[in-house]
DNA sequence: GTCTATAGAGTGATAGAC
DNA sequence: GTCTATCACTCTATAGAC
């Protein structure tokens, strides 16, 4: 779906501020300051401030569909990598879609509602890795009953509150290795040997991602 | 440190509406509501509502050393088992004090800094219980290099955002049980033969903890 | 489509009587 | 210590000219 000019701009404007200030504190007036119009102009083309994150995260959810849908039926350990860099430019490209989580959900619960899918896909798809690379013979099978159920989320968590924890600790600075190592390190216990071996020869090989 | 009635019901009725509504969406009326007196007898007590959260930080902050001043200096299993309860407990008591960090970071950043100090003691008392464990014959030693410095890292994680996640699910039950998996989940793959039988232990002689 | 101007509903904080 | 009344300000949303 393409916007107007000045529709995309608005919308640009308004992820970089809700990034930089957080949603709450964003004003209209700032929202129309950067977007270099009018508050006037800025209702003509958005009703209200809900409509604008009604946007912005109809465009942010297509981003995500698409990192999400880089998943192959049978996905490798490669294949992760690769997701996981698709997560961390996301992450740091929206920060706002993860620190407002719940000022979203508070005020517009309906926006909400919508992102909730996209969380259960996120977390179904994450599970699914483990059950394939359980047949491949990569990851060892369940030694304690849910045990991936609970790694699945565990991993959805560390993605989901990146962002938030750099902010926390005042460490703003992405570190992607040591968000790749947070989340690899959900899943190494249960390589088996294959399995190490071939998460071995994938950072050999990857260096070059990033 | 003892506060006055008056200030010690307002602190209450200001962390229950925190909780309830979240920092930003309490006013100072609500919060003379609820402690039955009007605001400017509340504008008498507390100057402000920055000198409400630092009250109530202060509150919480002798709640929190408490938990972790019963970290022994050779912690067992048993041990983290009962701080995870205590955390969670803590968590459940003063939900706003981990929904609300990075608003109350950005609106009083002197109040974030002694935080900070907290946050730091947490992981770094998590990280020693690998030490310990270890020089124990409970957990094996480090495979991969840092790998429990990020395992406490995601330990902190978990206590910090668990109740966020269960809001953003929209499953604000809070399951104690799900709580502690995740968290044992960070331990459990480096145990030994000799911990993995402490751990056993631990669950058959305590389920009555709650 | 774009602007200026302003209505209208809060919200934190203060003044001053009791 | 406690109250009522109100100020000063902010922010969203709308009205109407160009």
């Amino acid at each position: 779906m393409s916007l107007s000019p000045t529709k995309q701009k608005i919308i640009e404007a308004a992820i970089a501020l809700f990034n930089e200030e957080g949603f709450v504190n964003v004003r209209l007036q700032n929202i129309a300051d950067r977007s270099g119009i009018s508050v006037g102009n800025l209702a003509y083309h958005f009703k209200n401030k809900e409509a604008i994150v009604e946007q912005a995260y109809e465009s942010i959810g297509e981003e995500l569909q698409g990192i999400l849908s880089s998943f192959r039926l049978h996905p490798d350990l490669l294949d992760l990598e690769y997701q996981l860099h698709g997560f961390h430019r996301f992450i740091h490209k929206f920060p706002f879609y993860f620190i407002d989580i719940l000022e979203i959900k508070r005020s517009f619960p309906h926006l909400h509602q919508q992102r909730q899918e996209y969380i259960d896909k996120i977390i179904i798809q994450i599970r699914k890795r483990f059950d394939y690379n359980m047949e491949r013979g990569i990851i060892v099978s369940e030694t304690i009953k849910g045990q991936y159920d609970i790694a699945a989320n565990t991993i959805w968590m560390i993605i989901t509150f990146w962002v938030s924890q750099n902010q926390i600790k005042g460490a703003p600075n992405c570190n992607i290795q040591s968000f790749k190592s947070s989340i690899w390190a959900q899943i190494i216990p249960f390589l088996t040997k294959k399995g190490l071996q071939e998460h071995k020869n994938l950072i050999l090989t990857t260096p070059e991602l990033k």
